[in-house]
DNA sequence: CGAATTGTTGATTCCCCTCAAACTGGGTGG
DNA sequence: CCACCCAGTTTGAGGGGAATCAACAATTCG
């Protein structure tokens, strides 16, 4: 699968209209290991060995539910964990000078948010639940200090950083180089290959985002977003209706990934 | 200064034309000290504690010279090292499906290269020299190494990753959500404050960096670039002759930047 | 000096944004 | 229970900004 397949995550939007919403509260009595946890190699531990994942388990990390809407974090907030998403799906989003929001990324099960916060110790972005979902809190300085004194967390760690950098050249690809056609074909190729992985069906789905989040991420209106969508299929590539989606040509998709359509 | 100027980094370009380039030669006699670089704070050790450069010390980093136009690293080169910017200035470039090339980044004195290539051992983009240029080598492994017992050294690393993140956030919110003449503002504006804190002028340089390589970074043809050149010369925002630049209305672009023209 | 590279400018085309209207489904309250 | 509203979506009409195609000037280079 293609680098810019591998990564996508985030666009422009119109206007701040979401429900207000409450921070969650920080405390949370459920605390679990990442050894008996299911998301097995989806998650941070994937690719350390045993006998690092037991160390992992030495601090049990937080979980923290989240209702569709709420924010796990605000842009501006002081950084203090990670959070691994352990179901449910995340928008990442940022908000441009002129007052308009930009989203940055969908997070689902497995993915870790919050990374852009090392910087400078402050969220550089906000965490919306896109639905009812429930999140893994991995405190910085504690996996900061395991990290020290095991090469092997520490270099996960590095990857899964580099991994984020990597998505984000992908994007920026997207942006800079391809059509409407080709960007949204992207982000459903993008879309089922991440929901294949996690054992759900790779050709049909129901969008958690609006077609406004897409746009925004996708750099496009959410006109233009709909109107590819019909675009897509009147071709017969694939199935829509409001948020069901069905991929049927998956081939012709790609093609249209690759060269727009034509 | 806002997020967008921090970070901006590179855009598409119609076909590859450049030189043939062979590798740069991977031993290098020149060894050195950090803490007898000139480049001090801009460089890897911002931040880290002196007893901590002394670390650094311990294995002195190979530096090279690289000529105009030569390859550092290519794009699949297996990943062993970072590399520093001692002087010069660097493209970092990677190859589209349909063999265009997308320039994702130019990176000056002080700034690290590479860090794409931990996620998969292998570096996803090539680093081209655009002037004559010398980096330092710091090789990954006695990073890690050294890292591990080190949780100051780990962090200045960790946020050294973070950073290139938020870069390419503020890059992926320029392609996705600016047109034109703000594309070229925001570029000019943070290249001029990189010169700026590297003791240059920051009204008066000369780009390292074709038409091309700057429509391919911002995400527009090179015509474009061209002609959003003219129409600022135009409005006396700036001086332009070729790759010599005058800013003349710093407060004129940095609204154009915000709002486009008018 | 011709060839190649880079940059500028013009003419034309077209993709996508903008503005606008209408439809849907869900939720609410009279 | 139905009217109403609202957020989300679809679709149309029109216009604008940037891509495309093309010609030409200025430099560099072999």
């Amino acid at each position: 699968m293609s680098a810019v397949l591998e990564a996508l995550t985030s666009p422009p939007e119109p206007r701040v209209r979401h429900q207000t919403v409450t921070s969650v509260p920080p405390a949370n009595p459920l605390k679990m290991r990442c050894s008996s946890c299911h998301l097995g190699e989806l998650c941070l531990p994937c690719g350390i060995a045993v006998s690092d994942v037991q160390r992992l388990d030495e601090f049990r990390f937080g979980r923290r539910k989240v209702k569709t809407g709420q924010t796990l974090y605000r842009e501006g907030d002081r950084f203090q964990f990670f959070y691994a998403v352990r179901s449910g799906t995340f928008k990442s989003k940022l908000m441009l000078a002129d007052g308009r929001e930009q989203v940055n990324g969908f997070c689902m099960t497995g993915e870790i948010m919050g990374l852009d916060g090392v910087a400078y110790g402050t969220h550089a972005s906000s965490a919306i639940a896109l639905e009812d979902a429930e999140v893994c809190a991995i405190p910085y300085a504690q996996l900061t200090e395991l990290a020290a004194g095991n090469s092997g967390l520490q270099q996960v760690f590095a990857r899964i950083m580099s991994r984020e950098i990597l998505r984000e050249h992908s994007l920026m690809t997207l942006l800079g180089s391809m059509n409407a056609e080709e960007r949204l074909a992207a982000f459903l190729l993008n879309l089922s290959h991440r929901l294949k992985v996690r054992g759900y069906s790779a050709t049909e789905f129901h969008l958690r985002m609006s077609r406004a989040e897409i746009g925004s991420y996708l750099g496009m209106t959410l006109e233009t977003v709909s109107r590819t969508f019909s675009t897509f299929q009147q071709l017969r590539l694939l199935e829509v209706d409001k948020r069901h989606i069905r991929l049927v040509d998956v081939e012709g998709l790609t093609r249209a990934f690759k060269t727009g359509l034509n």
